[in-house]
RNA sequence: GGAUGGGUUCCCGAGUGGCCAAAGGGAGCAGACUGUAAAUCUGCCGUCGCAGACUUCGGUGGUUCGAAUCCACCCCCAUCCA
């Protein structure tokens, strides 16, 4: 059956090889490269679906463990599905849960089988497994469903990055047969740690799976950036160049650009909205820790010229008073601005390429965005 | 005027002879945050410093080897009685 997310490649910079695409989807189409916001519980957190679209965002993530466990897949269904449930009509992805089994990697235990989980909100148990993750998925109905995938620690010996690639592997199989709706896609995931020829090794594996799209998944775990973009180079290469490639839980602005430089057509990152919620804010010319006393008085825009609508109506000083305060409305102003401005970083990006110059486009935030201090994981100190 | 209860480091508030620069909150300041157990978490929070030293618990004066803690007087606050 043809795949209801299909990709189309509109144009390689001839500059710098990156791509530009569309992906089309039911629920219409996405420009690629693009960030995704996160809305782990069918919510972008602190944003209706009215301000999402205001910010530009084409496409939102939703995560099956976490609205398996509440309000459960079948009430969702019953509102008639996530889309639905959420007032979000424009393109979902569905995050399998895979990624659970890492950051929850203390509350379960994992077999063959699957993964058996004590629920992180009252310990009850729950068993997950490819079979049962894309199930939830398809009553969701996203437009795109990820395979249940076994995301390795950083660091991680080889023998266990082996075992966690050649279980992703056949557990991709596993979801593959169970996913029969035919409106929805699902996406394949590569792993391989941090081991240049077990990357190259799943990266062929899964294209051989001839999934519709493919999830880059286990980086940015806690490794320096380098050794990511490393990952990168040994992967993007080897997946088909006519389907999307998805960087899973990256990041920040300048891995945004590294990625699409190498090939990465969408990202997905929880970073810009809970740093928003934490007082941190991006701007061109690096972050901005908006909440820090050196901003009480500064009368300014959070970035000067964004168009977002906490620039266009709010102080510097004022959103600060309201972080300091606890007022709600701190956060969302922060995550209402930090989303505009991946989407703006996206559509210029997008832009860039489309007249082959991305490499000036990536000279110019470079010179621009202070990188000092600013999410050098992994960096030295 | 009398009775009672109080005055502790920015605020609230524990502490009633040494283990007290003084619990715990709050405020303040800073840091972390990458497929969200996060509107969360961590650190600092008398002064100078590496150790350590110095100043501090309303004021003054005592007792004691040693006092935020005991005694005397004084000043202030609260409530009640006149």
């Amino acid at each position: 059956m043809p795949s209801p997310v299909t990709f189309r490649l509109e144009h390689t910079c001839r500059q710098s090889g990156a791509r530009l695409g569309v992906l089309d989807t039911p629920h219409g189409p996405v420009e690629t490269p693009v960030y995704m916001p996160v809305g782990t519980q069918a919510v972008v957190k602190a944003m209706t679906s009215r301000e999402m679209k205001e910010i530009g965002a084409s496409i939102v993530l939703a995560n099956t463990y976490h609205l398996h466990l509440r309000p459960g897949e079948d009430l969702i269904r019953e509102a008639g599905g996530l889309h639905a449930f959420m007032a979000w009509d424009r393109p979902l992805l569905t995050d399998s849960g895979g990624y659970q089994v890492f950051s929850l990697s203390g509350l379960n235990r994992m077999t063959e089988e699957g993964v058996a989980f004590r629920s992180h909100l009252d310990g009850s148990p729950l068993f997950m497994s490819p079979e049962s993750a894309v199930d939830i998925q398809q009553k969701l109905g996203a437009d795109i469903a990820m395979a249940f995938d076994v995301c390795s620690p950083y660091p991680c010996g080889e023998e266990k990055a082996r075992e966690d690639m050649e279980r992703t592997h056949r557990w991709a199989l596993r979801c593959k047969k169970a996913h029969t709706r035919e409106d929805q896609a699902l996406f394949g995931i590569v792993q391989g740690a941090f081991y240049p020829e077990l990357r190259r090794e799943s990266a062929r594996a899964l294209a051989d799976m001839d999934f519709p799209g493919y999830g880059i998944g286990g980086l940015s775990v806690g490794e320096p950036k380098e050794t990511m973009y490393d990952m990168l180079e040994h992967t993007l290469p080897l997946l088909p160049r006519d389907k999307p490639r998805y960087l899973m839980g990256v990041g920040t602005p300048d891995c945004l650009l590294e990625g699409v430089l190498r090939g990465v057509d969408m990202f997905d990152c929880v970073l810009a909205t809970r740093i928003a919620r934490n007082g941190t804010v991006l701007t061109r010319e690096g972050r901005l820790v908006v909440r820090n006393a050196a901003y009480k008085a500064d009368f300014r825009p959070l970035e000067e010229g964004c168009d977002c609508e906490a620039c266009r109506n709010y102080s510097r000083a004022y959103i600060r008073h309201l972080i300091a305060t606890d007022e709600i409305t701190g956060a969302r102003l922060c995550s209402v601005h930090n989303l505009r401005y991946l989407a703006r970083l996206m559509e210029g990006a997008r832009q860039a390429i489309r007249e082959d110059r991305y490499l000036d486009y990536m000279k110019d935030f470079y010179r621009e965005f202070d990188m000092r201090g600013a999410f050098n994981r992994g960096e030295t100190t």
